[in-house]
DNA sequence: TCTCTATATTCGAATTTCCATATATTGTAT
DNA sequence: ATACAATATATGGAAATTCGAATATAGAGA
């Protein structure tokens, strides 16, 4: 993946968001992330679709659901970036952590709330 | 500055290479890096502009010459995205200082040749 | 089978981005 | 003042991006 492919990925508000929760609770279901994000659920799919395309999610299917995570082949350096980001930005994406704790009726798997 | 902005402005190849030979150069002028991308002067100059009204770089005017830098009073983790960046295209950009080192007629300010 | 839930995709419209070309501005030197 | 070099900006159009709404698909369970 080009270096400018991946920024563009970061660049879009819900994208960014997206990302940096996936890395923050390792996984996360399509459900989940409309949740969190309060966004419809074709526009979460269809950014979750373009970052696996681009390969920097890897999806996983469990009965109904799909679950994304960072796709564990990312060159490190991409890695750090996010990291990186994620300390900067975790009071922004708190409130979205927030939603996601308040979700009711969270697939099985998933970890602890507010771990 | 958003987090999203700042992705954006790295975003697109144009600014990338911009960012990553100034932030390895130190400090460039409007002419090096048009020569440094073989690029038109007006596209060269569009994005300088964009990347300095969304304060990623500052310029300094001396005689006829404009030099931009990274504004220094970029956030810590910005920075640290971009040096992380820079690290991993070393390789990609290396051409592009070539060019710079075989620029004839260099403003006389510059930073001694392949430092 | 049918239904329900979760997810994906398609389509068209609105917006944004990017570029080439032409032109304007600014500073230096004569 | 005039000319030239360096830089900036304006314009118009092509291409890419993003979205909402509607629709399609896939799996679970009755």
């Amino acid at each position: 993946m080009q270096a400018t492919q991946f920024f563009k990925c970061l660049s879009d508000e819900t994208r960014l968001k997206t990302i940096l929760l996936i890395l923050h609770e390792e996984e996360l279901c399509v459900c989940e992330l409309t949740e969190a994000l309060k966004e419809s659920q074709p526009k979460v799919s269809r950014h979750l679709a373009q970052l696996k395309n681009l390969s920097l999610l890897e999806a996983r299917r469990q009965s109904q659901w799909m679950y994304y995570r960072l796709n564990r082949e990312l060159p490190e350096w991409t890695l750090s970036v996010l990291e990186t980001t994620l300390k900067a930005q975790k009071d922004s994406i708190q409130q979205y952590l927030d939603n996601l704790c308040c979700m009711g009726d969270r697939p099985v798997r998933v970890a602890n709330c507010c771990d």
